[in-house]
DNA sequence: TCTGGGGTCCTAGGACCC
DNA sequence: TCTGGGGTCCTAGGACCC
């Protein structure tokens, strides 16, 4: 454990809903609701004037719509806030390479690994760390801000349990501190739930095993939390109850799954759409696996029914793959086991067991391999040649990713899936002006995403406010302007097109006042 | 008009191997 | 008449996080 909180992290506030405020000047200081408009849309994220009615994330969006009827409810756009979030993470990395994301919006940064590590050194022995790390922490908010119109709250604590804590108690546009040696102190009194990794469920088991908050849980054995919770959990809540995490910042870690999924409007019945969209979320899939340079071993089918239960069905390929036919005649294989009687309301399609192979790679290896099988070695684990059973892993020899089941029809590892997808000029999933998928089959007529940004020919950059009956209601402002008026065209109106993003305005011109000494 | 989409980690049982 | 014991891989499901 640190002697100084030198683990910081960053929480920004309200992420989506801001980001929509800081580019919508007739937003701020209003209700706005980031999220899922459709039926069966849930809520991302809450401005805090929403939160105020109630409003949280993961809220049915109907639920949103009647907690607070007169907020701004749109649809989020990840592209700006990618950006956004790269902005904010490059300030990060100026205090130290040690940056590891959380998400779009939060990350853990190890201050003493960075360039003010030896100047953190030198104050702690004089006694004076803990100012240095506060001043390190404003400053970085004050970036924050002028670089984006944004707030983020920080937390600095000497491990990562009580940094996230702590940027929690600081919300919103806060800073805390927990000093090393008062972890215990902090969280005793507070709510198990309070902890990660504690949930619905864990709350529950404590609960009725009477324990609510830290201090309850942090008194009692450690085989008690095992037996109650079994042995990773039960094992690591005891150690966070007693204020111990030894965890690193880690940067750079690898993804180790890709996946898509979508939720319909109406739960599908028919087989055959179910086939076509498992392709539809197959390609999707692969694109992004592609987009990551990256290629999987495991495929798995997701499918929740209309009851809400949830089920998976995966298959393992003998080699990694990223091939489009192996990975949709795959996921198709699998959808097929599962009885889907009663409707579908989700299906996903994923990819796990992640390797840094391209499918170049991959005939190279494949080539590797039929030659040790020439040479005879590894013949052991080799099939049988009967495909019957699906629990198997395929028999047949030959091509790499290729399944050795009868049913794989078009082509294999063949080269016919390079030209079909892959390529910068893949379409992409979510288009301006575009109806989101996946409502209907083709791209429906011109729908207009409420939030997305437009021109029009005459009255220049704004954005939707809101659409239905043919017409499309849009607000004319821009990031810097004043608050714009507002005007409805119809949906089909050609001097009115899909515009990329403004991008946010600095607040401030250069380096806000510093509290670095020096 | 209940309950998104993208992930991570853990558990448990069976197969299989030594 | 006795079936041990550990390790790894695969599959399915569940809890949890943002």
């Amino acid at each position: 454990m640190r002697s100084l909180p030198t683990i910081l992290h960053l929480d920004m506030d309200a992420f989506f809903a801001s980001v929509e405020q800081a580019s919508k000047p007739s937003l701020r200081g209003k209700p706005v609701i980031v999220g899922g408009l459709s039926g069966r849309g849930v809520v991302a994220t809450a401005s805090y004037e929403a939160r105020r009615f109630g409003v949280h994330s993961a809220m049915a969006m109907a639920h949103a719509r009647r907690l607070c009827p007169n907020a701004a409810f749109l649809v989020p756009r990840f592209e700006l806030y990618r950006q956004v979030s790269e902005t904010v993470m490059g300030l990060l990395r100026q205090l130290s390479p040690l940056v590891e994301p959380l998400s779009l919006d939060e990350a853990f940064v190890d201050l003493a690994a960075g360039p003010y590590g030896e100047l953190l050194e030198a104050a702690a022995e004089a006694g004076t760390g803990a100012e240095l790390v506060r001043a390190l922490a404003e400053d970085l908010r004050a970036d924050i801000h002028a670089a984006t119109g944004l707030t983020g709250s920080v937390g600095l604590a000497g491990c990562k349990l009580l940094a996230k804590i702590a940027s929690e108690e600081a919300k919103p546009d806060g800073l805390a501190v927990v000093e090393p040696g008062s972890e215990r102190a902090v969280l005793g009194p507070m709510p198990v739930r309070a902890l990660p990794g504690v949930g619905p469920a864990t709350a529950e088991t404590l609960r009725r095993a009477g324990l609510a908050v830290v201090a309850d849980v942090a008194a009692v054995d450690q085989a008690e939390l095992v037996r109650l919770l079994g042995k990773a959990h039960g094992a690591s809540l005891h150690a966070m109850a007693l204020g111990l995490d030894d965890r690193p910042v880690v940067a750079d870690r690898d993804a180790k799954s890709v996946s898509v999924e979508d939720t319909f409007e109406v739960d599908l019945v028919e087989r055959d759409r179910i086939i076509r969209e498992v392709d539809r979320l197959a390609e999707r899939c692969v694109r992004r696996l592609r987009a990551a340079g990256r290629s999987g071993r495991t495929v798995v089918v997701k499918v929740r029914r209309f009851d809400f239960s949830t089920l998976t069905r995966s298959e393992t390929l003998r080699a990694p793959t990223d091939d489009p036919s192996v990975i949709a005649e795959t996921a198709r294989r699998l959808v097929e086991q599962v009885e889907v009687t009663g409707g579908v309301r989700l299906l996903g399609v994923g990819v796990s067991g992640l390797a840094d192979f391209t499918q170049e790679d991959l005939f190279a290896q494949a080539a590797r391999l039929s030659e040790e099988e020439a040479d005879g070695a590894g013949q052991g684990d080799l099939g049988d040649g009967d495909h019957g059973d699906h629990g198997g892993h395929g028999g047949s020899g030959g091509e790499a990713g290729g399944t050795g089941d009868g049913r794989t029809g078009g082509g294999g590892t063949g080269d016919g899936g390079e030209a079909a997808y892959g390529g910068p000029g893949a379409p992409r999933a979510f288009h301006p002006g575009r109806a989101a998928e996946p409502v209907g089959d083709a791209p429906a007529a011109r729908r207009w995403l409420p939030g997305y940004d437009v021109q029009h020919a005459e009255f220049g950059p704004g954005w939707v406010q809101g659409s239905g009956v043919g017409r499309v209601t849009v607000r004319f402002e821009t990031p810097g302007s004043a608050p714009g008026r507002v005007r409805t065209f119809l949906v089909d109106d050609p001097d009115l097109q899909p515009a990329p993003a403004p991008p946010l305005p600095a607040t401030a011109p250069g380096h806000p006042v510093g509290h670095l000494p020096g």
